[in-house]
DNA sequence: TCAAATATATGATAATTGTCATTTTGAATC
DNA sequence: GATTCAAAATGACAATTATCATATATTTGA
């Protein structure tokens, strides 16, 4: 796997929050960046943690989570091509408020505290596009827990299953693109493993999925749509 | 009620986003504002709408809320004195995601959207206190979801009621000092109203809180942070 | 202060979802 | 390809919570 070790050359800038920061900006990051991997399953960082320093994901897939009190994970998002970890504790100055976990083998550039900063203070439109960024998963974050308190399983079920399809897109197959396990489905539902089988399998049967091994493809998007009370 | 026309002068300011702005800043939105009043029950931004400037809240209590598929509300979160409401509609470009109702009669200084994008254009320390903010109130969110998605009706009961009372604090017979009915404490908590109203009930009997009327206070935080599985 | 409207309280029952136990299947590793 | 272990599947039952109906208490507005 080939990175280019300069930030300007990074197609992966496009959608991440750095793609207003000027050459100059981009320069001071790529001087002051480490490039790091981590293999799927290693924890990239840990809830409650202060981290030192922010990623910026090249490859891969990520799941944020908050381990709730009997230590069952709650999957929050999901981070992918472009999108930073670790900024939100940075600034707000408090531990890190969810564990990040790599899904998949994942590159990713460290971008040490400090600098981080400095990208900051010397460019004003970065933390502007942050702040966006910002402001709309407040947004989506909002309609989770409207989803969690007033939705029942099913429809919640449908609606992941919407996310994730936006997320990562279909492999040539035609099935969602991330490999997740039933467990790690219910634990973004916010219900039990064996309800998210179950519901898996009266949707297959519904004729609105299909599925192969963990893999799953939705079949009629228009009334998922309808089933999870998604209105545009 | 004698509302600071100058937000130089305006004693709200310590704790809001504009904390930071300079004498000049200041003074700049002190000329491009306006002052407005809401009633008790009045909306002041409808979900879905695309808000045409920003309320700072000067005094007053408003809920922000939005309405799950059967029109039953979902309180997301309360603004009280020095907090903005529908910079993050602006700024992510994106119709408002929830709405706003005073809780009380409510005063406000409108600063229209142009004149905002002036203001953030010109200070960036400002913005990067609304970022600050933003990365906090995730945080908080991430922290809600999980709690609808793990925790029992009970343990969520407990633990709004202790963000009821830390948010807005107690008046001099101790209790809450907001005036919410049952059924809007089950909108935050995700349940039915009759399940609010037993648990009250229940929490009453067990000592944990006492009220009269609609006012509930805390009696032993201790074990209702115990209760709502909180850890600091 | 009073009447009407709304909110709270309670009981009974229904529905949804969770837990537990066991079997089957599939994925991962060597 | 074989083996092992983890994940998926399923059934039975338990627990939690929602809904519906009704009575009582409180709040609101004139």
């Amino acid at each position: 796997m080939d990175i280019p070790h300069q930030c300007q050359f990074c197609n992966r800038q496009a959608n991440s929050a750095f793609h207003d920061l000027s050459t100059e900006g981009l320069a001071e990051i790529s001087q002051l960046k480490t490039c790091v991997s981590f293999r799927k399953g290693q924890v990239i960082m840990h809830e409650g943690a202060r981290p030192q320093g922010v990623y910026c994901i090249h490859n891969g897939k990520v799941k944020l989570y908050t381990l709730g009190t009997e230590g069952k994970e709650q999957i929050i998002r999901f981070v992918t091509s472009g999108d930073l970890i670790g900024y939100r504790s940075i600034l707000s100055e408090e531990p890190i408020s969810a564990s990040a976990t790599a899904l998949e083998d994942t590159h990713a550039c460290y971008i040490p505290k400090s600098s981080f900063f400095k990208v900051i203070q010397d460019n004003p439109k970065f933390s502007l596009n942050l702040l966006k960024l910002s402001c709309h998963e407040l947004g989506e974050a909002g309609k989770m827990i409207t989803s969690l308190a007033q939705k029942n399983v099913k429809e919640r079920l449908a609606e992941i299953l919407l996310i994730l399809n936006t997320t990562f897109g279909e492999d040539e197959d035609g099935y969602i693109d991330i490999n997740l396990t039933r467990e790690e489905i219910a634990n973004m539902v916010g219900t039990a493993t064996e309800s998210v089988i179950r519901l898996i399998s009266e949707l297959r049967k519904e004729g609105y999925i299909r599925s192969k091994g963990k893999r799953i493809a939705l079949e009629d998007r228009v009334s998922l749509r309808q089933m999870a009370a998604i209105y545009e």
